[in-house]
DNA sequence: TATATTAATCGTAATATTGCAATAAACAAA
DNA sequence: TTTGTTTATTGCAATATTACGATTAATATA
């Protein structure tokens, strides 16, 4: 079918998910290092740096718009995007719980 | 298209598009979840705990196995499967490392 | 106002993913 | 050997994702 059953999962579950779709691409992991690491986080840059068509990029850019880790300053015609730092930090926060879960005591394994 | 140009990124982010694919569906953040803190992590046991197909569970231990999270023990006809704790342990530093990059001095944001 | 620049959106095509039923494979037990 | 149990695989259908060219929208500049 290709249509994930969201509501047989919990809250948590999803939120994970949709968060590590993030970062689920190298495109997008790309341009959140550029962002990062770049004193000119303009898209156009991004367009550049990276070897995908500029609609492709603003694609990936709305998609991380929407989950909320960046968002764009209108700087005159370009836009400049930046890392939500509060988002992030929670981003973050729910990944790493996920990551350092612990096996129980009696676990079978 | 759909087709992913890995070849125009760089090897580590390629591996961190990879390993967050393993949790960007709800179904495998459930399983990995349940192989955790359940004491039979048993196939058909996740089929009943998480309300897909069992098919559908069975594809996505694949994946799960083939990114190298899990590795199956086989029990009889049952296959217990448990986290392989290297592999695990080496995915949480990887994404940890791309998770906790500090922006620049300089950065414009 | 007219033109150039930049980013977003639209339309389209191709590949990928998700999900299930049906079947096959592997093994245990009668 | 036959039967039952459990998991993997296959085949298919539907939705999602990725990518790009063309267009539109917004703004700056001549």
């Amino acid at each position: 079918m290709g249509l994930i059953k969201s509501e047989i999962f919990t809250d948590n579950q999803n939120k994970i998910s949709t968060l590590a779709k993030a970062f689920a691409h190298p495109a997008r992991v790309a341009i959140l290092q550029h962002i990062f690491q770049s004193n000119s986080c303009i898209c156009g840059d991004l367009v550049e740096e990276i070897g995908l068509a500029q609609s492709t990029i603003s694609q990936h850019l709305k998609e991380l718009k929407n989950i909320g880790l960046i968002k764009g300053n209108i700087e005159g015609t370009s836009v400049c995007y930046c890392i939500d730092k509060d988002n992030w930090s929670n981003m973050k926060n729910t990944i790493n719980e996920f990551l350092n879960q612990d096996a129980l005591e009696n676990n079978c394994c």
